[in-house]
Parts: structure tokens; sequence; C-alpha cells
DNA sequence: ACCGACCATGTCATTTCCTGACGTCAAGTA
DNA sequence: TACTTGACGTCAGGAAATGACATGGTCGGT
């Protein structure tokens, strides 16, 4: 194991490290303080001692740059999901998996927050985010299927499952829950299993 | 009560009526030709016998043209549950307003193919399609409260709802089902039940 | 019949996002 | 040493989006 991040002195490489890393602090900052709209990519670029041009060598976009987190969150519950106990029923897997995520999201709160709020601010965001949720359930209903549920039981449980997040997930990020993620996740699960009967 | 959208012949008005019915129709056609990314605005405005600013000032951007018709979708969904029989369970009262939209859909699913083939090619779309459906489902769950549904109960089945019937109007729009879209909607409900339930 | 406000559109200029083509230089490799 | 590779810079340009201002029919009031 290596470790690139680490800092020597100025007679190391011709470029200073971890230059997708100062790009995602300098957007966070930037985008924290002035708005995503009103901060361009020539600020971030400047911010982290680079141009315009690598920040697009670095992201496919704008957007891209605060959502670089996304595809562990999904190789780490596509993980859990192939890896459950047999027999588990296809949405306590889904439970289960998510229940197991919401460490990594308790871990750091803070920094959690000030993204959702600007996220919150902005509806081109908002958009970027519902897509990665949206290939999320994709590759959780993919695991299913290799468990061998069949459809449209394994799209129904990835995104019942997804959407039981996503409610979950504001409610402990926007007012300061005393629950903790975990416990929200698992009461919004029971919430509608009753929903879905009551009928 | 007049009616503006009737024509004439040429010597009636300054501008050619229903500017904005022309850019979606340039618009529609235009993408399905040639693609969302590869027909410019300037193009769509020249078909439709306008200027590139003056699509700006009927449509936000260039993808808000695909999607003129949710609000009304919306309206529709919300007076559907705002007008449930009493007593009737969140869940049923979001299916049935569902399936008595299904119609809307089923009357010209030409166009609702070409319209989903357009989307489903582009990224970008696929976004905006999402935000909508959210916007939707908060719409769906702000009706609910209003019925006397408690949080999250309203929330979970606006947004279980609405990933139902995503579910259902893929599989009705892709492959040629023989069963008809409300059916696929209501068939689709009962498997949630069943998903929910089974643990 | 005239006048003036109004409103949809046109015209022009500008910013910003994003991409392609090409150049540069340090580090690794034969 | 010579050659390749990788990460970044520089430059040019298309297209999206927006603001400011002009234009000329329409419509209501008098």
């Amino acid at each position: 194991m290596s470790f690139p991040d680490v800092k020597y002195d100025g007679s190391m490489g011709r470029w200073e490290p971890n230059a997708s890393g100062r790009l995602q602090q300098a957007a966070m900052q930037l985008y924290f303080e002035q708005g995503f709209e009103r901060t361009t990519v020539a600020e971030i670029a400047e911010q982290a001692g680079l141009t315009e041009r690598t920040f697009f060598r670095h992201f496919a976009d704008k957007r891209e740059v605060l959502f670089w987190g996304a595809r562990a969150l999904q190789d780490s519950l596509v993980d859990s999901v192939l890896h459950a106990a047999p027999l588990t029923s296809p949405l306590v897997a889904v439970a289960q998996a998510l229940e197991g995520v919401s460490a990594m999201f308790e871990e750091r709160r803070e920094g959690v927050q000030q993204r959702q709020s600007i996220i919150a601010a902005n509806p081109e965001l908002q958009e970027r985010e519902l897509i990665k949720l949206a290939v999320l359930a994709a590759a959780i209903a993919n695991a299913l299927r290799q468990r061998g549920v069949k459809e449209p039981t394994a799209s129904l449980a990835a995104e019942a499952g997804i959407a039981v997040f996503r409610i979950a997930f504001e409610s402990w990020v926007s007012q300061s829950e005393e629950r903790s993620l975990r416990q929200v996740i698992s009461d919004s699960f029971t919430e509608l299993e009753h929903v879905a009967t009551d009928r």
C-alpha cells in the first residue's frame, strides 16, 4: 500500500498531488459559500491551483464533483445484497443493506448536512442526485435478480427500498433527529409495511 | 370564451398562432430524428418559424419542452387523491388516482412511445423526468396530508405509489404488453403488497 | 377615429459550460 | 540514452442561457 495523499516537500513531482481531491474540496467550499450557480468552474479550478480544462478532465460536468462517493456507496450496497443470508426476502435484504451503510453517513454528519444544504438549494443538483439514486436502485434490482428474484419483484423491492431510504435520510438530515439514521431507516421500513398492508 | 388556436387565414395577427405548440412539435420531431444532443435550439426555433430567444421565453431550457404535460398530470392526480372516498387508505387512494390517469396514456400510445424513446436515449432527459416525478410525489404527499394522513405515512405512500407507477409504465411502454396500462398498474400494486408483507 | 399602453417577438451582446486539438514536461522503462 | 506515458496547460470554438433594448400589431378607452 502507498499513500499518495501524504505531502512531503516541494521537491517531488511536477504537480501538486491529489488534484481531484483539491477540486472537490474547493467546489464544496465555494458552492456552500456563494451557491452553486454563482460559482464558475474557473473559480473552482483557480482555488485548487489548476485550470478549468483540468476540472473537466476529472469530472464530467460542474455537478458531478459533488457526487464522487456514489460509486462506493453503490458497490457497498450491491455487495451487501449479494451476500445476504439465503432465504432472506428481497425487501429485507435491501433494508439490511441500507442499514449497513448508514454508519458511513453517521460518522461525518457535518459534511453530509453541508452537502445536502447545497443540493437542496439547487434543482440541477437535485436532478443529479435523483438519477444517482435511480442508478443505485437499478444496480440493487440487478443484484436481487442474481439471487433468483424475478421481475417485477426485484425492481419493486429495489425502488421501494430506495424510496424508504430517501425519506428516512431526509428526515435524519434535516431535523436534528435524536434517532440514529439506522434506526430511522428501520422504522421507515416497518412503516412501509403498514402502508402497503392497510387496505 | 375565445378560441385563439383556431386558424383563419393569413390576414389575422402579427404572429402565427400557437407558438408554444409549434415549438413543442418541432422539438419532438427533431429530437426523435437526430437525437437530443445533436439538435440545437436554433434549429428548433427555425423549424417553428421563430428565433432562439423566443424558445427560451416559452421554455426554461432545452429539456423542458418535452415535459409540458407534467403539470396537467399532477393536477389530475392531486384532484383525484383529494376527492377519494372517505376512509380510503393512503396507498389505495394513490393507486386509484394513478389508474384513473392511465387512460390519458392509453389513448395516444404512439406519441408516448416516441417520447419515451427520446428520453431513454439521453441521461439529461432522464434526470428531468425523475425530478418531475419527484415533484409529483411531493404534491401527492401534500394532498394526502390534507386528507389527514400523518408523516411519514403520506410521503411513504406517495413515493411508493410513484415507484410502482414508474415500473408499471416502463413495462407497459417497452414491451408490447397485452395488458392495459391500468391493469399493469393494478397488478404492480398488489405485487408491492406481497413484497412488503413477505418477511 | 385616434391615442397610448401592452405584449409577443426580434435583435444584439455577453457569460458560462463544455469539448477538441495540440503542446509541454517530468517520470518511468527498455 | 531514447522512447513512451501520463497529467496538465493553452488555445479555439460551439452551444446553452440570459439581459437589454427595439419593433410593431392589438386592444381598450375616449
